[in-house]
DNA sequence: TGTAATGTTTACCAATCGGTCAAATTATCC
DNA sequence: GGATAATTTGACCGATTGGTAAACATTACA
């Protein structure tokens, strides 16, 4: 008798470690691209080179297979914000959280979309992650930035929103990718953008946050 | 016989202004979260209330209820950019510039979202209006921002990352309105969080252009 | 008011959707 | 090598998909 995912061993072959990796993959393609409803398991299955049933084996649902593939990917997606640290000097602090947020928009694309599409829709399958760790998270930095102005370390900001305009303007180089490339021209559309991104990012946020001695 | 869309008198009747109008409506309400391939005509025709069939006969495939929703939005949601006005006082027009966007993002969040769905998913619909028409405006906007720099007005700035930048942010607003909601908690959740999200973005963005004459 | 054009509905279609099942195949371990 | 468990497949299911055909109802206009 055959019972999926390992219901029995409760431990995991080797073949499903491969293949899960392999469906997820290809889940990832197409989930980042289409959404939730607009994405169909036969096509994830096309894209994993494997079987409709075969898939199924792994993933009884849709549904669990894109909640193992955003429970992997958060875990990843939040990794620069908590290296934030509070004892670090302030400005390389923000300039390097930047610089990591970037490279994850240039180097992990999908995983973004991923999100975005997740939130476009509601966040219908991650709303309680949303208020439970990202807020605990998300507080306790927004927490360590306002101990810095207050310390006269930078500029009087609102925490909160600071932190959303990083998200926003990193993310969106993943996300919108085709409109920052039709804008760029053919010319500027290389991978020289991120670096181009990054400088100004840099200068945006840091200049902004800089005492202002006056 | 029944000719669809008035193929005949070229004319459009009442009736026809009226139903179209609400089917966009509705189409609106639906492409804006699940994005094209997630969406049905069965659900758009529920939300227009009215039978499928029918709205088949203002709009005869699902494509081309799309692309007159993309038409119709497009010309609105670049209204702002277009307003930007060289001969204005730099500061001013860029912090209306922000507001403006703010507003949009407040007043009209499902026009944002429909077009965030349309970027992730490679613009599959619109690239031809984002190489031509936007690119046009983006590079006349960016001209004069870069003049003004030349002239001292304003900080050196890569002028297209910056209006990605003020694109992005404001946007985030509408397209990841359940993160920022989440994240700000139930007590900031409230109508003001747009006023504090432009406080805090005039702030960061005029600030960082102000010349520093140190 | 009659009639032609416009608008609406019911019934339907083939294709695709998410998912199941049992049989066949392969890997594992003694 | 044989038993047993794990994996893979093809055939299939009912529901939903985008869309059509034709009958029926309503409107506009002479």
């Amino acid at each position: 008798m055959a019972i999926p995912r390992a219901a029995k061993t409760q431990r995991r072959t080797r073949i499903q470690e491969e293949k899960e990796e392999v469906i997820l993959e290809a889940a990832l393609d197409v989930f980042s691209v289409h959404g939730f409803r607009g994405s169909t398991i036969d096509q994830i299955a096309e894209v994993a080179g494997m079987s409709k049933p075969n898939l199924l084996y792994y993933f009884r649902t849709k549904e669990a297979m894109h909640r193992a593939l955003i429970d992997r990917v958060l875990f990843t997606w939040l990794e620069p914000l908590r290296a934030f640290d509070a004892n670090g000097n302030p400005e390389s602090e923000i300039r390097s959280y930047i610089r990591r947020k970037l490279e994850m928009a240039r180097d992990f694309p999908r995983e973004s979309r991923l999100f975005a599409n997740e939130m476009l829709q509601g966040a219908p399958h991650v709303e309680d992650e949303l208020r439970g760790p990202l807020k605990s998270l998300v507080d306790e930095k927004a927490e360590v930035i306002r101990a810095w102005a207050k310390a006269g370390k930078i500029a009087k900001c609102d925490p909160y929103h600071l932190i959303f305009s990083i998200w926003s303007t990193t993310q969106h180089y993943a996300d919108f990718d085709v409109q920052v490339r039709a804008v760029l021209g053919q010319e500027h559309s290389g991978e020289g953008r991120f670096e181009d991104a990054a400088r100004y990012l840099e200068q945006l946020f840091v200049d902004g946050l800089r005492m202002r001695h006056t």
